[in-house]
RNA sequence: GGGUGUGUAGCUCAGGUGGUUAGAGCGUUACGUUGACAUCGUAAAGGUCGCAAGUUCGAGUCUUGCCACACCCACCA
């Protein structure tokens, strides 16, 4: 047994510093088309370009880093693509804020001016998240990085579009789209957030030409009047089915408009009847598009009122809304005003409300590529983890509207679709026409809008691997094998890259998805800016480092459910490591001076032996957990595994056998600590890579690789079941003398006292006395058949296999020691009581399967031999 | 309105196919500081398993209903 020199603490920047720069340099995260290997392979959810690393990046890339390390050291070609997303409008926006700061436009700069100084702006501060992604430990291939608008990204985008136009699968059409005025371009379905919000129901009524009868309508947006086209009603409602087929006129604007009949109407809603603005409405434009109504845009593409209405023109919405609520009020129109919560769209990227516009835009036709993408999930080719999200994905997928990939933004791939223009002929192709229009025109302009950022992260897993070209890395690595994210982009990229990878390339993009909740604060609110809620990961890491920042986001970790992330989590992690670092000191003096080839296995101890089997347990149990997914449950089971048994329960038992002079099985003691603490160190590492990687290189065994490319722990056949059992049984010996030491108030805490031991298991007693006097504080184990001779002024610590006795001498008090005998007893009375009610119910008897019934039997032979021990004891001390 | 979850100790979470003393860590309390670690040790307290019915010899576990919370979806203007 040896001291060994090593710092206090682990060190968290100094080691992480280093073995990232050593890892890096020596190649270990890149990936090798290896022949003799199975490929492995994820592909990193590309953050924004835009982005700083936060709680969530942090979470998804711990998650990732934990399975690619665990199948790199299972020897599978473990492929990690790393890289960034353009964002186009969340990066645009911020382009935009800064030139405005300068007092720029982006119009002043022109398209050409402004992609410049985006391009310049990605430069800048592009790399920033790959840093920290680095920070983390992500052990990504980062020689394979790339970026959703590199050169060969845009390709596969250009090929993508070109290919389903020309199949038909992508179309242009006016149609009515969200629009936000604010980022000032449409935006898909998915990217709509409805939010609660206070407003008003206004009623409004509708006169008849000759004012002989009259219709009120409800709204909750008064200032889309002036675009009314009709007036609905159920057909079924007989309050309004005389009007059907005349005309009411549209107060302000004095349009004369028909009343229409449509299922659709709720009758119970309102006044029955809705005013149709085929313009601002997706229902409403359905009935348009139905009944061949005019559409009358009121609102324009800056959601400033059109002049439809000279005084509220260039009026916003709100402000037009109040002019306009005042003016039927003054004309007697306005019937009723209620408080009124409703939903409303909003942008997922800035927030504002979204304003339903119609517009030339370009969609990608849904319906035959939602068929194959629900197919594929349906018969297993990919499994969605966890399983209960399979149905929120059909769900979507089933009810799919077409999706629109146009956005009115310079910042992204510019749709390659080109106008005649002198007709308007759409050509769609890779580069400006040189042909002429059939028109006989040959002027041709580009189409000025770019793609939806989510049309080429739909393409991220082949088009990374240098889709469409016939790329080795693409036959290797694809269809890849693993996706982790989170679950709010199911929609906006995992549901997309499964039909774009079936389209494309004819196969699954991944064969398995799992996806984890959102980080929220501890008392479960998301982390927001507003309520400062928020938690650094790169502060934690200069404070805490990043193994104890892996460990805090996968403690307690479940894919169901959002995670609650408080710093409390750190205190654990920290002790944990500290826990490691001190235990693997310990064991690396134990083993120094050890020479392993003398050891011999027909030496091993029982407490060896239960360490093996308890070691090749966890082995198997932990592999399996990842397999699965469980992080959380992989590393619970390896810190009770690590803390309780190995720690508390090995390292304490065999502290004699290292220290004591003379014992012979020291060589076998030091070998499976040895053992066992590598194999923790082997388990611990995809969690805690850093400070396993620092230890491992420590550890005295002459090996020649580092941990990151050593092989996983498999575990082997080896069983002890009897020795197993035999500790396990000096576990719970030991236990009950300490407790019975506690409640007895032995003074001093060490004392040590006699231990008179009555045991059909004498040999393996003897074996483990060293242990007993050890960590039961016995001056002497005394081992005999009988009770013979065992001072009768002791106390007595019953078990099925074995009794203890512990002389008084002058300690206790005898009273004290009946009063506990006592409760004993009660306990034991009460146990068995419970036993024998249950016997005693026939129907128990009867219907319960056999091996249930003989085991309550067992159970009640086994406490009625314990309450006559203790009763026994009771009647010699009251003697 | 529909869907999907969640609800177990003060907190964070475990609890295959129902089996009778419901577990762990953190926190709390008491005692302690012993050969790696006070970022430690020994022990204790703490739970009518959201509520109510039902199925069953037996329910934390299965069924139904309800309550609370969360998330997703949806064209009640």
């Amino acid at each position: 047994m040896q001291q060994i020199e090593m710092e206090k603490y682990f060190e968290p920047a100094a080691a992480e510093e280093k073995w990232y720069h050593f890892w890096s340099d020596k190649g270990y995260f890149k990936a090798h088309r290896d022949p003799n290997k199975t490929p492995y392979t994820i592909m990193i959810p590309p953050p924004n370009i835009t982005g700083k690393l936060h709680i969530g990046h942090a979470l998804t890339m711990t998650l990732q880093d934990i399975t690619i390390r665990m199948k790199r050291m299972q020897g599978y070609s473990a492929l990690w693509l790393p890289g960034t997303d353009h964002a186009s409008i969340a990066t645009e926006a911020k382009i935009v804020e800064m030139l405005r700061k300068e007092g720029v436009s982006k119009e002043d700069l022109g398209r050409e001016g402004f992609l410049r100084r985006a391009w310049d702006w990605k430069k800048e501060y592009g790399g920033t998240i790959i840093k920290q992604l680095k920070k983390l430990g992500s052990s990504c291939d980062w020689d394979r990085e790339r970026f959703t608008l590199d050169e060969g990204l845009s390709n596969a985008v250009q090929k993508v579009f070109i290919d389903m136009y020309n199949e038909g699968l992508i179309y242009r059409g006016e149609r009515l789209v969200n629009w936000c005025p604010c980022c000032h371009t449409s935006i898909s379905d998915a990217e709509v957030e409805y939010e609660e919000e206070q407003g008003h129901l206004w009623y409004i009524r509708y006169d008849a030409p000759d004012k002989s009868y009259s219709v009120e309508v409800a709204t909750t947006r008064p200032e889309t009047m002036l675009g009314d086209t009709a007036v609905a009603v159920n057909p079924k409602d007989e309050r309004f089915a005389h009007m059907i087929g005349k005309t009411v006129v549209v107060p302000i604007v004095n349009r004369e408009i028909p009343i229409i009949a449509d299922p659709f109407v709720e009758m119970e809603f309102g006044t029955g009847a809705v005013k149709i603005t085929p313009a601002h409405d997706f229902n409403d434009f359905a009935a348009g598009k139905k009944f061949g109504l005019e559409i009358i845009k009121v609102i324009d593409e800056d959601g400033k009122m059109l002049p439809l209405v000279p005084k509220y023109a260039g009026q916003d919405i709100l402000t037009a809304r109040a002019g306009i609520v005042e003016e039927l009020k003054e004309l007697g129109n306005l019937t009723k005003i209620e408080p009124y919560m409703h939903k409303v769209g909003k942008c997922y990227r800035c927030h504002n409300t979204v304003e339903p516009l119609v517009s030339k835009q370009w969609f990608v036709k849904m319906e035959t590529l939602a068929k194959p993408a629900i197919e594929v999930v349906k018969n297993k080719e990919i499994k969605i983890i966890p399983e209960r999200d399979e149905k929120v994905y059909y769900h979507w997928m089933e009810n799919i509207q077409d999706w629109c990939v146009s956005r009115q933004l310079w910042w992204g791939h510019r749709i390659p679709a080109y106008y005649c223009t002198k007709c308007g002929a759409i050509h769609v192709g890779e580069s400006m026409p040189t042909h002429t229009c059939s028109c006989g025109n040959n002027t041709w302009v580009q189409d000025d809008d770019t793609l939806d950022t989510w049309f080429s992260s739909a393409l991220w897993p082949f088009s990374t691997l240098g889709w469409p070209e016939k790329t080795e890395d693409l036959s290797y690595f694809y269809p890849t094998s693993t996706l982790i994210t989170g679950r709010d982009i199911l929609f906006f990229w995992v549901a997309r890259m499964i039909f774009s990878a079936l389209k494309q390339t004819g196969k699954v993009p991944f064969k398995t998805v799992a996806m984890h909740g959102l980080v929220r604060d501890a008392l479960g609110r998301k982390m927001s800016k507003s309520l400062n809620n928020g938690v650094d990961p790169l502060e934690v890491i200069s404070e805490f480092g990043a193994d104890a920042l892996r460990f805090s986001l996968v403690q307690g970790l479940n894919l169901e459910t959002d995670i609650k992330y408080s710093k409390d989590k750190l205190t654990v992690a920290k002790a944990f490591i500290n826990k490691l670092w001190n235990s693997a000191k310990f064991v690396f003096g134990a083993i120094a001076d050890t020479d392993f080839k003398s050891c011999d296995p027909q030496k091993l101890q029982p407490e060896d032996k239960w360490m093996i089997t308890k070691l090749n347990e966890i082995i198997t149990s932990v592999t399996a957990e990842l397999e699965k997914f469980e992080y959380g449950l992989a590393l619970q089971k390896l810190y009770d595994f690590f803390w309780n048994d190995f720690c508390s329960t090995y390292i304490e038992m065999v502290k004699p056998r290292l220290m004591d002079e003379g014992v012979e099985t020291k060589t076998e003691a030091a070998h499976t600590l040895y053992r066992v603490m590598k194999a923790v160190l082997l388990l611990l590492n995809p969690f805690l890579p850093f400070v396993t990687e620092e230890l491992y290189s420590k550890l005295p065994d002459g090996h020649d690789k580092p941990l990151i490319i050593t092989d996983w722990p498999t575990a082997n056949a080896e069983k002890y079941p009897e020795d197993f059992e035999n500790i396990e049984l000096l576990k719970y010996f030991i236990t009950s003398i300490r407790n019975v030491r506690v409640n007895m108030n032995i003074q001093p805490n060490r004392k040590t006292t006699l231990i008179f031991v009555t045991t059909s298991k004498g040999d393996f007693i003897r074996t483990v006395a060293p242990i007993l006097k050890k960590l039961a504080f016995a001056k002497d184990v005394i081992i005999q058949p009988t009770k013979d001779g065992i001072p009768v002024n002791a106390i007595a610590v019953e078990s099925l296999a074995a009794s203890a006795y512990i002389p008084f001498e002058d300690l206790v008090d005898v009273a004290a020691e009946i009063e506990r005998l006592n409760t004993e007893k009660a306990k034991y009375q009460e146990m068995i009581a419970r036993v024998e009610r249950q016997l005693a119910n026939e129907q128990f008897v009867s219907k319960a399967p056999k091996e249930k019934v003989d085991e309550q039997r067992q159970k009640l032979a086994d406490y009625q031999k314990l309450l006559s021990a203790t009763d026994e004891r009771l009647a010699m001390l009251k003697k």
